[in-house]
DNA sequence: AAACTTTGTTTAACCAATATACAAAGTCAG
DNA sequence: CTGACTTTGTATATTGGTTAAACAAAGTTT
């Protein structure tokens, strides 16, 4: 957008910066805020003034003195509305609706029987509505609804290609914008992960992050400078289908020897797995007793998803990875030979401030991670860079 | 950096816009610019008699009239300074004077007898030295110099590692800064590279540009969101040590079946080449004589190339490519095999809107780049994003 | 020649941040 | 308990930027 500086502006970026240092450090004291962002404490008292009037911001009482008028503590109002969080897994819809703090207040699963668009809508209309229906009271209600979709999104929203659902080309923003009459934020899956380990899991506060989400496929959130990258058309990430063998084996996709067909749950299907294990779980629970041949193929895959983790690594120069997806359950197994061959393959320089971390949320990183999208759509974040 | 709201921050924003408004459209009016920009008239004619004052803009004569007064014309005074782009080679050191518009002033050009780190610094000062006896008068001088560098280079313009120099650890820029107390900028040479080709080459105005220098390895210059990434500490796009072959020839990295090992001049070391070529250029000799081998050669190194082209798309997602550096040359016969293998192994949805183009500045990119480092540096540019 | 257009400047008003002074509410030493 | 000091938060006047509106200057069109 086309943005040039006047008073409005200023007041837009302070007030920002004072709500999310409120949110970040509350409780926390008007004098405090001051000191931490550098602004005048008028301008503080004047803004938080305006934020508690928009009943984002409390005054909660007095704390301790350290010597002097004992300060008065002011709270992020996390309950001023709240959002719902959607994954749309193949068998799947799970949800939560969060406050804005990112606490969870209610959860919902419904089973998917199948994948066709308007019967997938149908029940996704559903779970809205239920969890709306439960929804506290509150100044703002329901302020956004951020989705999750295991496919390719596009900037505006409209999931261009979902394989496993078999969708193309589907405006789901709009549409559920104009059921809800509430802002929607479609992500990719991988995306939403991101962002939830970003806020609240192993990743809060680092400014370039690569999420790695290993479940059927392979998918990449990427994180630079704190926020999404989502690319020139929206599908940046798609790491999955990175060549790692040049005669490899052929892929759905076209080409050949991509990652993903040695290192994600597509490796049960083609591998000479002799093991009567089709899912993550059952080949977790086959280790966990000591089977060799388990334990073996888990060993195959953590090394192939070193090999990509490299190759992101020598790309993106990222501070820490996160592995998520129904894959980071065996990280018990996967941790070793992954990081083995990221440091016998990585460049010297990356190894030194490198971190390699599997998700913290678990399944529920990529609900969270796209309700705090709509949060953050909410709340507003401007930024300046010099 | 801690940054606060102000009527100072206001200021600089805005003067920031119009300066860059009249540096990308000069010749134009003030009607003009506050017209694009969205700024009252008062504002820019404000803006604009200070810049007058520090003589980064002049008023030209009267314009076409368009069924009114006629506009003054304003031109952005590239003359106002000049800047020092160097590029550092492993048998070469050549370096530009540039005005602050990118126009090439003078151009410089020195063979290297050794590679210690004090002769080239020796070599380096030297060329400066004749570069700065050479500069016009102007009212600021000499503002920068910008070096581009075949290693690694973090944040602070530390040369990390350069292999082809047998460099570790060199405090580059605080070694010219103090020299010529001037601010000195430092940049791998393919980030050097792409911030030639977006701001005078292929690439003017790409908002998300993937630069991939091919030479005697591969290095990329990742711009994102139209500002150079160079990750967490400065050694983003490493692409050269991808692995596009899990199992591939052994590389001086460490890791195996590098990128570079098959699409790089490094494959005329170790490829099983019948002819007297050690140079692209001598290659692209033979291959213009019809000469199978050389044919043979460049068709495969195309391929690789694509493959790994292939990878840096799914990963990025960029709206372009712009393939730089010494293979550019090899174009003819690289970009037939290249755009085939990458029509092929992309995902469909890519294919749309993507470009990839040879690099138009050729062999200069990278010291027109570096000049350019050091012109924004001394510009300042401050972008405010919602 | 009169009416209209376009460009650029002048004027007064507005408004957000700031420095400064100040009021309020505490601590601490003796 | 008292008086000096600290810390927190508010009130006031000032500063300095953008802006709308009026205006002056210079062309064009009919």
């Amino acid at each position: 957008m086309k943005v040039t500086g006047d008073q409005a502006l200023v007041k837009k970026i302070n007030k920002s910066i004072i709500l999310h240092t409120i949110r970040m450090f509350s409780p926390v004291s008007r004098a405090k805020v001051s000191e931490m962002t550098g602004l005048n404490k008028a301008t503080v008292s004047n803004l938080v003034a305006e934020l508690c009037g928009q009943e984002l911001v409390t005054e909660a009482g007095p704390g301790e003195s350290s010597g002097g008028r004992k300060p008065l503590m002011l709270h992020f109002n996390a309950m001023a509305g709240s959002v719902i969080g959607i994954e749309l897994r193949v068998k799947q819809l799970t949800a939560v609706l969060c406050d804005l703090g990112g606490g969870i207040l209610q959860e919902l699963d419904y089973r998917l029987e199948a994948h066709d668009f308007p019967y997938v809508l149908e029940q996704m209309k559903r779970i809205i509505a239920d969890l709306i229906a439960m929804a506290p009271p509150s100044p703002y209600g329901i302020v956004g609804i951020g989705v999750g979709v295991p496919g390719m999104v596009d900037e505006h929203g409209v999931v261009l290609f979902a394989p496993n659902l078999g969708w193309e080309m589907i405006d789901l923003r709009s549409i559920l914008e104009n059921s809800f009459s509430v802002p929607v934020t479609i992500d990719n899956e991988a995306n939403a992960g991101a962002q939830g380990e970003l806020n609240f899991g192993a990743a809060r506060d680092v400014r370039h992050l690569l999420y790695i989400s290993a479940g059927s496929g392979i998918g990449s959130g990427i994180i630079i400078g704190g926020e999404l990258y989502k690319g020139a058309r929206g599908y940046a990430g798609e790491t999955g289908h990175m060549t790692i063998e040049a005669e490899g084996k052929p892929c759905s996709c076209g080409s050949r020897g991509c990652w993903e067909l040695y290192a994600s749950e597509k490796t049960y299907d083609n591998s000479g797995l002799t093991l009567p294990a089709r899912t993550t779980r059952e080949l977790v629970r086959h280790a966990r007793s000591g089977q060799e041949d388990a334990l073996r193929h888990f060993s195959s895959m953590g090394e192939y998803l070193g090999i990509g983790v490299t190759n992101l690594i020598n790309s993106f120069n990222p501070e820490l990875i996160v592995i998520g997806g129904a894959l980071s359950e065996a990280e018990p197994w996967l941790g070793e030979p992954l990081r083995r061959v990221v440091a016998e393959r990585t460049l010297p320089y990356h190894k030194q401030q490198l971190e390699i971390t599997f998700s913290k949320l678990g399944s529920r990183g990529t609900m969270i991670g796209a309700g705090f999208s709509a949060v953050m759509h909410f709340l507003g974040n401007i930024r300046v860079t010099l």
